[in-house]
DNA sequence: TAAAAATACTCCATAGGTATTTTAT
DNA sequence: ATAAAATACCTATGGAGTATTTTTA
């Protein structure tokens, strides 16, 4: 049911020595032990991880990608325990979304300044999921543009951005200083892809190469400006409204803190929570 | 010892539900196998994840914590059996790591042309361990900047650029078209910062707060481009040379293919075994 | 007092041990 | 022939079950 991280370290340490004995030695087990728990490994994940011969052992295609999980599936085992010893011994934290081109971090370093127990993390949101993290726990605010889900989240309109047309500097429209939607008719315009890669290179990679052009928000063009793109302000789409979002649910000091002060250093006004709502 | 699995899919039951009855019931085992399991967790972390009272069961800020972390591990571990089970089946993976700055893009394009079969995947390499991922396997092939800890590792190299300084619009030195490496004699440099966050970003947003100033490769500027900063060529700074990299020992078709058509989409001849070494 | 968690006990699956056999070089 | 992995068999830890007690809103 459960990978057992037990076995997992014995293959592991197997993988490693390349020896059932010497690997047993090195766990502090009997070799017939390993064997077995590796056979059980095996027949869990339903497929084989080394070839043995009674000379050498050498591991599969999928033993080598397990190897590699295995790696950062300690590393991240490690690094949550941690986290949870923090949490217990009462070190704050402080999870800071943002969406790509979204600077963050004139506020975090005003807040950390008013809060220096407080360990900020920033976490790098996807453009097909800024929302979710808030949502379900993985950051406790972020910096997002209109429109996404707000269902379960409060948010505070902090600004807004007007939209640009990323073209190839060759494009005939790269000449002019500004477009219109009208003008736009008939280019292929590279959309919300599905692919959910981690990049939206990609896209200005494609941009480049001809294949289309793009309509984004000014500060996302900026974030991905290259010598071989242009981008020109598209003067009757609607402005991007950025904002400040948290879950609706959280009351905790540290978020409202960083409310306070991210909202300051925006020169406006504190947010109240009446105007949050 | 290990992290228990199982232990922590039972307490994720039990902080969805908030009750150890109708937890224990969604798992299909008795209430007090729950009880104990959950008591031996918290004994093996060492630390307290809920507060009972028989009316209700609410998690401490460790058990919050632990909650968060269990989401991303049982995703982790998920997203792990399944590409071991990919590589069993035979599929091909290519992870194509690359420094900040660098595009991959185009060779990446080029060699799925070639190679339909085969997923890739992009791993943006962090500034402070540009090499290790090539060493210990959790990259195939790298896009990096000279120096790196090239032990281990072959290298070519496929080109050069210039390095920059990075200023403020409002410092007298951005006036200036190009600077000497004396001229920035005087000038706060932030250089290599021991804080390992994901932010060279951060950087930036100092110097934009006048807090110094930094040099660095052409490309790396252009990729954390502000409209609050500049950069200026250093004429006398020492180029910085990019290089494609994969480990000494990998041999195998994808990875070479991978070099083949790299080189090719940057002009120059197909990287021979003997050139790289 | 009633609902819910904890405790007491029993059973069994499985990790781990030792002794031995099988296998490939 | 020999080094190394696999198999056989035993022990004991701990997971899961039922019955019961303890606790507090």
């Amino acid at each position: 049911m459960d990978l057992d991280l037990r076995k997992l370290r014995y293959f592991v340490a197997l993988a490693e020595h390349g020896h059932f004995g010497r690997a047993a030695e090195s766990l502090y087990i009997a070799q017939p032990v390993l064997s077995r728990q590796i056979r059980a490994l095996e027949r869990e994940l339903g497929c084989p991880l080394l070839t043995r011969t009674t000379r050498s052992v050498q591991l599969t295609t999928a033993g080598r990608q397990l190897q590699e999980e295995a790696r950062v599936l300690f590393a991240t085992v490690d690094a949550g325990i941690r986290r949870v010893h923090e949490a217990d011994r009462g070190v704050q934290r402080l999870v800071v979304g943002f969406a790509t081109g979204l600077h963050v971090s004139q506020a975090v370093r005003a807040y950390a300044a008013t809060s220096p127990d407080v360990q900020i993390e920033l976490l790098p949101l996807k453009w097909w999921e800024q929302d979710a993290p808030l949502r379900d726990g993985r950051a406790d605010v972020g910096y997002l543009r209109r429109p996404f889900d707000e269902t379960g989240l409060r948010s505070v309109t902090i600004g807004s951005e007007p939209k640009v047309a990323c073209l190839p500097v060759t494009h005939p429209l790269a000449r002019r200083r500004s477009l219109t939607l009208a003008e736009l008719e008939g280019e292929r315009i590279l959309d919300a892809h599905a692919r959910r890669t981690s990049s939206a290179e990609e896209k200005f990679e494609l941009i480049a190469s001809g294949d289309g052009i793009a309509v984004v928000p000014l500060s996302v063009a900026r974030s991905y400006l290259r010598p071989d793109l242009v981008h020109r302000p598209v003067t009757d789409a609607e402005d991007v409204e950025t904002c400040l979002v948290v879950a609706r649910d959280s009351r905790e000091r540290r978020v409202l803190d960083f409310l306070a002060v991210a909202t300051r250093t925006l020169g406006t006004a504190p947010v109240r929570l009446s105007a949050v709502d």
